[in-house]
DNA sequence: TATGAATGAGTTTTCATTCAT
DNA sequence: AATGAATGAAAACTCATTCAT
């Protein structure tokens, strides 16, 4: 076969995804990733410059699926802040129920897409914590969010709670339900753990 | 004695948390260690049995102490469940505050660990972890916490926001507060982001 | 046919000589020449056997022009030896005059000729440099030239003091005229540096 | 034997000269070098950069031994112009007779040099050339050298000459004196071919 | 203990060549 | 004849680790 068939560069991609996952970065050869897509290794180097590029195009098509959905629902909606939030959260975890590797890779190499380009790993998910910050500061303005605490803690907060509780369900192997820590997660980021 | 004995076990440490935290485990050489450390190369490994085991090390410090601090706490005072959670969050923030670069290594090369010894990785700050649950269900039974959320839930979500919250605060160079933050963390635990 | 028909086969050689002329045979890439040529990877491969090919086929051009001439002047002519050498001279210079780029290859891939086949690269220009020999020793015969110098160090002192000449001046860009250096080195020939 | 001992750098080299004069730079592979040397692959990295510095190094050796000899020779003597251009002559071709290999590298590789740094290039030799242009100078004007000719063309004619009848010898395996050469080239120069 | 020259296994990347279309 | 996606062998270079001193 030497005119282009199937998809090579998809199937690459997604045996990155599963060998970074899997042994991580730095661990992966060049050669695992071939095997496992079923091409040559040089193969890898026609779709990918480099074993980076692999590693950016991964994050850059998770965040970009991500963005794309919430973009829509905000604009397209009138959602309660309340609501919105919620939707975010939602969104984001189910970016990874259809495949826990990504969410592996999510959290465990983007050390790597920082060392590789701060501007880049920066702007990933930046358009997205933007969305989340807006509709903050509309719950706050509304008065149904509190005024006491800091938006920038906040954002970062819920992002960081999330990204770990993430990665915890995928290395469960499915022992815990991703949609029950869902929930969880929005009860707590809505009342905390006080009762009221 | 005149010359500086020094302690070489303790500089190779602390020049590999520098280095680590500027280029990443990864991407660290030993020389690059040793330069620092101001030794030889092969005096690292008269310290160290090799690269993995200095970054096993870093942690191993790190939890230990944070985790003494707490345990002493916990069994000397009689806090209430409110008050310990809040000492726990005060706590873990300040393991970080004398030196940033620890905190960009703990969060950056936690996978690495978990890489190197999956055993090691979780009994790390299993132990501090366990505290702070048996704290959350003393404060479930005094219904002064919500019986609504898991437990599990809420050690995994407050640890991660924690560690991406230090994170954060240790690439800004300062630019952002720490005890600001922290005082943050603990008014969002508590009561989340609904008006109450 | 209204397209152009070209021929592919001399394009590829063209393409070939300019970019062994500026990178070197063996920083040249057979994706390079097809760019330059106009054409795709696998049609250089219609035309050539490989890359080594190519390069034997631009000497091979080379030598066969030269030797063409200069075996038909030697044939139908009646010159003196004297003025058969400076014909041979003027020949051999004249070959690289409409294109500097074939003398830079005449002079750098010459030992990659040898490598390739010792045979070959001695066949090339032996031929050539054969009739000079002929010529050489009627001279000598004649009392014309001097009974001192042996004529197997006189050819190849002449053919590479030309060769270097022929170098320098396709690597100086113009800045130095082909017929003046081709004048005085056939008066060093004849006469070498001594005032007579 | 973990302790600098015996001189590693000049084995090393001397393998390099022999490897490059046997199959060419570019096909030469780090480990004939090592090889034949005597030493580990990573050995020839800790006394050179890359292949290219081994490369540079054989070539900046050579000509600084060229150059030192007849500028000592220049400065301390006051041979005439014909004798000084005898005794450069003398001097180049001596520095080749006890290592052939090194004249193969000389003439092979000297468009690899060129390649890697022109500027390198170009100072390695000029030194040498540039003395011998000042001497044909001098000969000039004590009206020994005729006024006919360009002294740039002879500094190039001469030098090509000398490194095609050196780069004959060294790949004729001793089946032509270098000596008698050396002489017939000295007369050549000086007299041309015809009969006086 | 301390040293640092020496080692060589390990990996990325390149690129000439092939061949199904 | 023409194409260019696919291939995989080949090689440079790195760097953790060792060990004689």
């Amino acid at each position: 076969m030497r005119h282009k068939e199937g998809n090579k560069g998809k199937d690459i991609i997604e045996a990155a995804i599963t060998c970074f996952a899997k042994k991580g970065y730095h661990h992966t050869k060049i050669i695992d990733i071939a095997v496992l897509a079923n091409v040559a290794v040089g193969s890898v180097y026609v779709y990918y410059k480099d074993k980076e590029d692999i590693l950016l195009k991964i994050f850059k098509n998770l965040w970009d699926s991500i963005y794309f959905k919430i973009s829509e629902l905000s604009k397209n909606s009138n959602l309660s802040p309340e609501k919105m939030i919620a939707a975010m959260i939602d969104d984001l975890f189910d970016a990874f129920i259809e495949n826990p590797n990504i969410a592996i890779v999510f959290v465990n190499e983007q050390p790597q897409i920082a060392k590789i380009s701060r501007t880049f790993y920066n702007k990933l998910y930046e358009r997205y914590l933007d969305i989340g910050e807006e509709f903050i500061k509309k719950g706050i303005e509304k008065k149904i969010f509190s005024q006491e605490f800091n938006i920038k803690t906040f954002r970062i907060f819920i992002f960081g709670a999330i990204r770990h509780l993430i990665h915890h369900w995928a290395e469960s192997n499915g022992k815990v339900s991703l949609s029950k820590i869902k929930e969880d997660v929005k009860y707590l980021v809505k009342n905390g753990i006080l009762v009221r």
